[in-house]
DNA sequence: AGGTATTTGTTCGTATGTATT
DNA sequence: GAATACATACGAACAAATACC
């Protein structure tokens, strides 16, 4: 007599759960406030439902409610208050889309505008410069890719790119000439691997010869230069991408949040 | 028989409450470990003890130990993984010190190791020039400040800022020549303000010709120019800071971490 | 100004599911 | 398959912040 009262109106008891979603409760609920955000149902500044309110529609415990509105907390997207309530903050996507890099789901979602023009691939070992360029274990093994990429609608790359992935992944890569999805997508689509986490290093450069006219842009120009880590929900590291911005292409914007402060 | 077996060993009962810390129990906890670690009482790659050696150490009960360790997770440091258990993933402060930057507590404390050379003071109206920039409202009112911030043993100076206050805070900051805190430190202790947020925006730059000659660099060289919206806990802006960051002196990593997937 | 209702924040307890060894 | 350890989910109560009268 407990488990009968569990969830009715936000997924069927256990017909569609089967094939595709097994997802916790609090996943669903956060999802399905996130879409009625994004769709206007609550516009920015507007005040959400009360948790208890929350309770009832979901059919959840308020423990599970407040799960999800932490997950949407958590992305800048609410902002809660006692007493008050909790009130809609930004609208997700919509401004940010192009800049914005606040969650992983955005980061991943901003690589699949994209078209890749992969120009050369080949395997190599790390020696000590790699290492010390992409902080890999030296003697270790990787697939390198260089890939332009490119915005659908701009007449100049967005950045040239090089990439790093796990030789293990290489089949389903190395014969690829062009993409319009990144690597992670097909790493996911063709191998299951699904990224949890990415670690970025952020610095500034100037752009050298070779560089500068493969992006079409001036020897020396100022660019973000990026390296990033990616790995997947076991911690197990499966790309590195080093990436060059030049100015004026790319602005990325973080949101840094404090939870525990002394 | 309820409330007697509460906190025991992590702080006592009533006494030291009443001035400084009457902070949540699971923000003890995990400062607890946070410091534990930073100290190498648990190492990288080393297992932390159960949840539930955890409530027996801490008495309190699992809720509040989770939500103690999902501080320390979404802040990069652990990862808890169900049949294996918790595992230190990075060392805090040690290696990011400088670079850094994977929570707001990193972001704070890192501003504390600097020195700041206040260059000229004044108090500007926004234009449309300034709205630009910043990003703030047409025609309000701020402090603005230029400021050199240097490391202790560094020849150089690590940036220029150019930062923008809320008027109502400039009594206390109009007359300072120099500092060995940030902005936010004398915001607080002189006013109560807190930082709860921080937004920022990365792009690279070229130095024009008197930043460069400000922070000892050459005209032309690349930066990362970084703008800092600083909100208070009611989701209020205090304040603005644009910085200059030349080339090989500032590098940012940043974490971005994945729980809510489609 | 003061008291009460509302709403989120914190904390306890308990049970079951899932991943790993 | 059994034991271990984290993940999810239920329920309940009180505290703290805010709004309203």
């Amino acid at each position: 007599m407990k488990k009968t009262s569990a969830q009715s109106s936000i997924s069927s008891p256990k017909s569609e759960q089967d094939l595709a979603l097994r997802q916790p409760l609090y996943v669903v609920v956060a999802h399905t406030l996130q879409k009625e955000i994004e769709q206007g149902k609550y516009t920015v500044g507007s005040v959400l439902p009360t948790e208890e309110m929350l309770v009832d529609r979901f059919q959840v415990s308020r423990h599970t409610i407040r799960q999800a509105l932490r997950e949407l907390k958590d992305q800048g997207l609410i902002q809660a208050r006692a007493g008050i309530g909790t009130i809609v903050r930004t609208q997700p996507g919509k401004i940010w889309m192009m800049s914005g890099l606040n969650s992983l789901v955005d980061l991943l979602e901003f690589a699949t505008e994209t078209e890749m023009h992969i120009l050369n691939t080949s395997t190599v070992t790390a020696d000590r410069h790699l290492v010390k360029m992409i902080k890999c274990e030296l003697g270790s093994k990787w697939l390198h890719m260089e890939i332009l990429r490119c915005l659908p609608d701009q007449p100049r790359p967005l950045s040239f790119l090089k990439v790093y992935v796990q030789p293990k992944y290489a089949p389903k890569l190395k014969k690829l000439k062009h993409m319009r999805e990144p690597i992670y997508a097909v790493l996911e689509r063709e191998y299951g691997v699904r990224i949890a986490e990415v670690r970025q290093e952020l610095t500034a450069d100037s752009l050298d010869h070779d560089i500068a006219e493969l992006v079409d842009a001036t020897p020396g120009q100022a660019a973000l230069s990026i390296i990033r880590h990616y790995y997947d929900s076991r911690g197990e590291l499966v790309q590195i991408a080093l990436g060059y911005y030049p100015s004026g292409r790319y602005t990325q914007t973080t949101r840094i949040h404090s939870k525990l402060d002394e």
